[in-house]
RNA sequence: UGACCCAUGGUGUAAUGGCAACACAGCAGAUUUUGGUUCUGUUAUUCUUGGUUCGAGUCCAGGUGGGUCAACCA
């Protein structure tokens, strides 16, 4: 469920095939809906996790029912409660509070009682085959698989066998307890699957307590039914799992859970493979699993983004079963929206123009006052200092302007946002003929958006007082790569030919001297460049800007024309 | 060359046998002390062939295209 700011999915829009489902059985009498969200704790959650545990927590909410955090922990050997830990902050993050918090491991002991209810049914049976034997006798998607030669053997054998195999007399590799169902299935999965191996390795919850561990396909939907979970949401991907899940708990009569699937997300110019990701970590392309480019909820956290508009994102993507790739602009969007409304604006200067204004009084010093958010009256206003010599960014000076250029050249005139008009004079160069600076006059009468005489400018750019300026390092994200799909590359390249050598510049800006007393949770619209929110560095504790998501850029479109 | 899943503007998602719509992206204009925001307008869509039907994006059959499955991973 959620807490704080209700998710924003309230928006009226049609249901999706789930939410079709939900009331259907609802209109069937099932009055009850119970969700998980069942991560294996093996690495981070990334904005694919967090579609899904919307859309779980998101269901139960909807129909007043409760959604458990389970961790499949069903492998020691690629776990750690290092994730588990994560999970959890990530989830709440998110906003989401979990009804129950679980974990396949707790039913173990159960699931081992199961697996000797089914080999007296005649449903499982030890197999002393080695790995590669097993492998080379299911067959292929076209041709049948070859029984075991152990697949017949009598109950008691078989639970003498999975006895010892639990009381560790064998090796890893030795045997395994595979269901017993049809070697010539259509469908791999039902070929005889494995439901336990033995592995030596200590795990991070039971320690070493067992050595023989459940696959997932045995151990998922038997912890689904001991939960009494209503829908079992999961990705595409397994589907082909479903008549196995199904399978287990008919043939164990056990609380009827079932598992629909919908289709996983997809973003441009990233990734969600876990394996490519690690890589990128490990091979130094990014800073880390929390890097502000990585698609990972850390990561997106810590750049800035809130957890309202990773939610108003999951909801606007919507719940399906085909294949899809979301644009990465209606991430960008979602981010926008939130922040628009509630980023207070700060000016700041990226590539510092000095600008004197020859009539103002030398040492003289006011503050003008400004507006923290045009968008909400609630957030007031600051004091900002203003001297004789602010910057103002280069970009915002032309010699030669274009037509439909709006800001300052030489004999134009442009207002310092809720300052002065000022009137560039004199363009002031260096040998080389490089601009140094510029001498500008302003009048004096045009505080508080008037002017002595009534006239107008187009053009509002912004500035700080040189004299009061702060300097601070300013993270600019973009794209992680310069292709839509860095999957889909070209011969004798891999993913990493196409990362983004833009992907992160580092400035040094100077910003108002307000921004001194910045907040760390707190996001900032810094005029012209960007919503940006206060990061550390890593090694020096240095205070860092990390841009959020840029602004929307129409002048950069005018100007290519 | 098996089983299963899927196919609607550039990208997503609706339309549940009855006028193909909404959002993002794009384009144009208006407003604006952010070339931001907001507002208005606008471009563009049912993979294909047949069938059922008064009527098909929707139902049926074939085709084509895409995806998933052959870990002692989840």
């Amino acid at each position: 469920m959620a807490t704080g700011n209700e998710v924003s999915g309230n928006v009226e829009r049609p249901l999706n095939f789930l939410e079709e489902i939900i009331e259907a059985d609802i209109a069937r009498g099932e009055s009850r809906v119970h969700t998980r969200f069942p991560p294996e704790p093996n690495g981070y959650l990334h904005i694919g996790h967090a579609k899904s545990i919307c859309l779980n927590f998101g269901l139960a909410k909807r129909y007043g029912g409760l959604t458990n955090l389970r961790f499949d922990d069903t492998n020691p050997v690629k776990e750690d409660v290092e994730y588990v830990d994560s999970i959890k902050q990530d989830v709440r993050w998110l906003g989401f509070e979990w009804a129950g918090e679980y974990y396949a491991s707790d039913y173990f002991e159960q699931l081992y009682e199961w697996a000797i209810v089914l080999i007296n049914k005649g449903l499982a049976y030890v197999d002393d085959q080695t790995q590669e034997q097993i492998r080379a006798t299911r067959g292929t998607v076209t041709v049948p698989g070859a029984e075991s030669p152990w697949r017949n053997r009598s109950a008691e054998e078989n639970l003498r066998l999975f006895a010892e195999m639990r009381a560790g007399k064998y090796a890893d590799g030795e045997k395994v307890l595979r269901a017993k169902i049809d070697m010539a299935h259509p469908n791999m999965l039902m070929r005889d699957p494995i439901m336990y191996r033995i592995i030596h390795a200590e795990h991070h919850r039971t320690g070493n307590k067992w050595c023989i561990y459940p696959m997932y396909d045995y151990a998922h939907g038997e912890s689904d039914s001991i939960e009494r979970i209503t829908h079992s949401v999961c990705t595409l991907e397994f589907d082909v799992h479903r008549p196995l899940y199904d399978w287990f708990i008919e043939r164990l009569d056990i609380f009827p859970s079932h598992q629909y699937e919908f289709a996983r997300l997809n973003l441009t110019y990233t990734m969600m493979s876990k394996r490519k990701l690690l890589q990128l970590v490990q091979n130094k392309y990014v800073m880390g699993w929390d890097d502000p480019r990585m698609p990972t909820i850390c990561a997106l956290r810590r750049r800035g983004y809130t957890p309202e508009s990773v939610r108003a994102f999951a909801d606007r993507v919507g719940v399906a079963r085909r294949d899809n790739v979301i644009d990465y602009s209606l991430l960008e969007f979602c981010v926008r929206e939130d922040l628009n409304r509630i980023a207070e604006r700060r000016m700041a200067v990226i590539n510092p123009l000095k600008v004197v204004i020859t009539n103002y009084p030398e040492g003289h010093t006011e503050q003008i006052e400004c507006i923290n958010n045009p968008e909400d009256e609630s957030a007031g206003s600051r004091l900002v200092p203003f001297s004789r010599e602010v910057y103002i960014d280069r970009d915002d000076f032309m010699e030669d302007p274009p037509k439909k250029f709006f800001r300052l050249s030489p004999g134009g005139e442009v207002r310092l946002r809720y300052g002065y008009l000022i009137k560039c004079e004199q363009v002031i160069k260096d040998a080389d003929g490089a601009i140094i600076e510029l001498h500008c006059t302003y009048d004096p009468m045009s505080l508080g958006g008037q002017s002595s005489d009534g006239r107008k400018v187009k053009g509002v750019i912004h500035w700080v007082s040189a004299q009061h300026a702060i300097t601070a390092e300013l993270r600019l994200f973009d794209r992680l790569f310069t292709i839509e799909n860095p999957d889909d590359t070209e011969e004798g390249k891999t993913f990493v030919d196409y990362l983004n050598p833009e992907s992160l510049v580092k400035v040094t800006a100077y910003l108002e001297p307000s921004l001194a007393n910045a907040k760390t949770d707190a996001k900032y619209q810094f005029e012209r460049v960007g919503y940006f929110c206060l990061d550390y560095d890593a090694t020096t504790q240095n205070p860092i800007f990390n841009r959020t998501v840029t602004l929307k850029d129409s002048w950069a479109k005018i100007a290519e024309k």
